[in-house]
DNA sequence: TACGTTAATAACCAATCAGTCATTAAATTA
DNA sequence: TAATTTAATGACTGATTGGTTATTAACGTA
């Protein structure tokens, strides 16, 4: 398939016929951010051409340096873009939440799932994460907005449930990771593998719900402490 | 800074001034596919160019093509050839395996982490995941390879511990992620933020050790049923 | 309706890069 | 040492692509 097809393609899947030379300043920028998500979470950036994401925006190449002076800068104002702040906003939640911590850990995980877990801000995770060594300052960016508050906010939620007696003690620079990790993985699945793969794909529900099930029991304060295993017992 | 001085970095940090038209046809495709492996793994495979491979290597470009017909020829045999086999290595290894199975569930992530996770191999899972749509023959092909072999592992011992009598009733299809979800992450992590990043750099075996005794407690046969929370009492 | 502004286009350009091939020279053999 | 083989090279090419610009046409206004 040549990249005239791709392009065609792209062209032919946007929607209904658009009239060419329509003038739509306002709209342009944020359809060619959606496009360049899109195709740069797909095929990463090399291998992405500005010409497929013009023609997916239902513009052409020339339009899009308009808006954008560089594929660079297209790529650095799609990550920005979709950044959000929804960290910040959880951070604030926390505080006013009234149950136990082991629902509020729930909570925290399936609210994710709703806010961007199952948004295309999604693809952003495992866009920085292919290209971290080629926009290392993107990388920076991304590590001082999203993963240390995130990081900050799970560590809040854990510290909670320790004060109040719920949960065990936790190394916790590690133990954020018991709920960041099986986060970041559905998330990197779901863009990846579980896109091009035909068994059946992940329940997102399920998945957490199963994720969360054993990762509160994992922590709880009547779990037995933390140098459990490394004998040989068979007896439990 | 120009592909020209890319190039001259990598053959400058490539060994001791090597003697050009040196003729060692054993170790040509060994020292390429290596040298391509790194840089997939780092700069994706749209961004790195054969040059700077074979700059890399040690040979000139046109040596590259003599061993592999074409770049993607070439990103095949990479990933082919560090696939390996160390999965049903372990499968054999669980029917002999005598102690407990906590032991047994902690000893096989830290033999991961020491057969696959600590090895150069490991930035295979980085490079399929992040260019899994660009070669779908090939995502499938590490589907087949690694991940089910892989799942259908962990699924063995889980298995294990819950005929045992160790571990409570799991939902086997989500359960498997508790543990490789974890394992998965910390690769990524490693080739990507965790390379580019300021901060002190997450410590494997300490990682796997948080991660295994979450993981280890939150499944054990004495934790309380699935159906825990969702109610909202403070009563712990 | 005529005019001026500017959003949008498409032809164009220069640089890059995967892949080729004629040439070079290291090893092997006679 | 001379001849033969073939591993290795590097200059070259055609195609691709990021980015530019002269031209076109949509829209607002008088």
């Amino acid at each position: 398939m040549s990249i005239k097809d791709i392009i065609c393609n792209a062209v032919c899947a946007t929607d209904n016929a658009r009239v060419k030379h329509t003038r739509r300043k306002e709209a342009r920028p944020g359809e060619l951010l959606d496009a360049a998500l899109e195709l740069f979470v797909a095929k990463g950036f090399a291998a992405t051409r500005v010409e497929e994401v013009a023609a997916k925006a239902g513009v052409s190449k020339g339009t899009l340096f308009l808006y954008f002076k560089s594929k660079e800068e297209l790529f650095e104002a799609v990550v920005r873009e979709n950044i959000g702040n929804r960290i910040n906003q959880g951070l604030a939640e926390i505080d006013s939440f009234e149950g136990s911590t082991i629902d509020m850990l729930k909570f925290a995980m399936f609210a994710w799932w709703e806010r961007v877990g199952n948004t295309k801000a999604s693809g952003i995770s495992k866009l920085v994460m292919s290209e971290a060594s080629n926009f290392p300052a993107l990388a920076n960016f991304y590590q001082d907005t999203v993963v240390k508050p995130g990081r900050q906010l799970i560590r809040a939620i854990l510290q909670r449930g320790v004060d109040r007696g719920e949960f065990r003690a936790l190394n916790m620079d590690y133990a954020v990771y018991s709920v960041i990790a099986p986060l970041m993985f559905l998330t990197m699945w779901k863009h990846s593998l579980g896109a091009c793969s035909i068994e059946a794909p992940l329940d997102p529900k399920d998945y957490i719900d199963s994720q969360a099930d054993i990762i509160v029991n994992g922590i709880l304060a009547h779990s037995p402490p933390v140098s459990y295993s490394n004998s040989n017992s068979n007896s439990i």
